[in-house]
DNA sequence: TTTAGCAGTCGATTAGTTTGAGTGCTAACA
DNA sequence: TGTTAGCACTCAAACTAATCGACTGCTAAA
């Protein structure tokens, strides 16, 4: 355990780091943060920080930087919480007044109100939720090959999936296999049509001519009960105003695994543990561009988990500040959908 | 007119500086391109390009860089098309092969595709079709309070648009309601849907319960004939593979532009004009990123522009590959696209 | 336990030097 | 008249040396 002041000292260097990006000289901590000791003091404790492992030396004549480890207990122990400014919340409510009509513009707007207003990478993540009830199955016809399937669940709505018409349905007979479908489909759980045949059995002979059909709708849901959430970013830009992406190589680095979709789910997976608010620092997650953390907070909708949204940045970001808007966007979007 | 050497000279710079990015020398020509004559005669040669303004010169001692006039000019008059190699037109097959079910994905995997074999960013536009006839209107209720419009056409679909629903309709008339709809839109142009009133007329007293319904799908209709495209990048993090690029305010200033969807409109709007391909060099186009040039090409399905695509990228951008990329490319979704 | 004082380290900055790639010009040549 | 060899000149880039100063660790006294 830290003693007190070796906490406040930890704290004070953590604060600073993140607001200069550079090493934190004893000097600097005594005139700005710890005003009743002499900086020989501050530099035999930070001293003694350095050999727990909390801080490290770029080299001997410079200050100290925090390693992963002092930034672990930072957010967990040492940090305070900041609170939105009435400026920003002003700011952030305006965005959610001009509410959306779609889904898709709703993730976006958050995504880019969160970027703007942090100043990081942001990341919304929306689920496409298996756990929701089906509500609708409609089969449009396109022409006389193919066909347009539009899911609705719950929450959200499935289109887009471009399917193979068996050839002898005309549009008398789509019109059945509406009918059909949706007697099938409706009120059962996305993650329930998992095996075919549990409710293929139930067919009765005369729905034979649908079975083609069926199969199709089957396969689309369960493609979305796997690949089951859409990713977005917003600002990606914004990691080139810190001094520590100037470098080309890790800026490449970082924009890298921004677009490729795999790694990028594999950081904003909070699905393991049940936490309201996620920090990975570091190499503490795997594939993590290099230098960078992630926050991310869950959204709920009446509380149901509809996806998250989050920011991914330098180690040394604003996590004090960051928590609070993420919990702040969180709650408006709670309230504002809830509403509907 | 330029004289056939001065020409010959010219295309020699111009796709010597798109290889190397370094300004070009009289010997580097003599010893790569004009092995007839002596470094001292390019020499005069390259004097008499840069005083008519296709040269300049960082300073004394270096080579000779091309003008935004010289692309222009090699563009146009002096590049000679690169057919593409047996092994990247197996690539871009291979792509396709994999025949992704949703035009979403078929949008983001083309943009995909430019950018891994150009190596460049790319832009992808999907027109939204306003010159396209209405297939079919279907609302689908959501809950008691709102429904979702799906609106099918001949290339696309709409969907997403959330509408309140009039309190006075149940499922029941939701069902009348979408027997109506489709009577009074299908088989009408998207453009044709401009003035309410019109056909407003046309609706008899006994409908009058779906005139709020009717002027809300309107509206619909309205707004996608204005914002009537959809744009998708893709590879952005490919620019810091120039050297042109490594300084970071240009990386920013580019990654920004990107981002901005009105920007990246401006930049690719290629309605005016109606050439296959369009390239836009430098400062010719409002808003460019600094130093940077676009190519890109209509994507027509029988003979309907159906959208484009394109890249972004330096100025000193492989031109006569890129041309043929997207050609390539070009053929491949109209062929695909029209068997359907 | 704290602190003043001091020697020592090492990155960053600046100034000065060298190198060499490339030009323009001139004069001779075809 | 057009071409070319030769030479003087320029200037960015690369390298070197010297200086500066922001820190620290250590020691010894308070």
């Amino acid at each position: 355990m830290l003693s007190d002041r070796k906490r406040k000292i930890l704290k004070a260097v953590v604060d600073d780091y993140i607001e200069s990006a550079e090493p934190v000289s004893s000097k600097n901590i005594c005139d700005k943060y710890l005003t009743d000791c002499s900086p020989a003091t501050v530099r035999n404790e930070l001293s003694a920080l350095e050999s727990m492992g909390y801080l490290v030396q770029p080299h001997v004549s410079a200050g100290r930087i925090p390693s992963q480890k002092a930034f672990r207990m930072y957010v967990d122990e040492l940090m305070t919480v900041k609170p939105l400014s009435n400026e920003e919340i002003e700011v952030i409510d305006k965005y959610f007044q001009q509410r959306a009509g779609n889904v898709e513009e709703l993730v976006m707007n958050v995504a880019k109100i969160i970027s703007d207003i942090t100043n990081y990478t942001s990341v919304v993540v929306k689920n496409k939720g298996e756990e929701e009830y089906i509500r609708r199955v409609t089969v449009v016809e396109l022409n006389e090959k193919s066909a347009l399937v539009v899911i609705v669940t719950d929450n959200s709505v499935l289109k887009d999936s471009i399917i193979d018409l068996p050839i002898d349905l005309d549009e008398n007979g789509i019109k059945t296999a509406n009918n059909w479908l949706n007697r099938v489909f409706c009120g059962k759980k996305v993650s329930e049509i998992s095996n075919i045949d549990v409710i293929m059995s139930d067919i009765s002979i005369d729905f034979a001519l649908y079975r083609e059909l069926y199969k199709k709708i089957v396969e689309i849901l369960k493609k979305c009960n796997k690949g089951g959430q859409e990713i977005t970013t917003s600002g990606s830009s914004k990691i080139l105003d810190y001094p520590e992406y100037n470098d080309i190589d890790k800026a490449k680095d970082f924009l890298t695994k921004l677009e490729t979709k795999s790694d990028l789910m594999e950081i904003f997976d909070t699905s393991k543990g049940d936490f309201e608010m996620v920090i990975k620092i570091g190499q503490e997650q795997n594939n993590m561009p290099e230098g960078c953390s992630m926050v991310s907070a869950k959204i709920n909708v009446k509380d149901k988990m509809v996806g998250s949204a989050g920011v991914i940045g330098p180690i040394r970001m604003d996590y004090k500040k960051i928590v609070s808007v993420l919990e702040h966007i969180g709650q408006l979007i709670d309230k504002m959908l809830s509403d509907q």
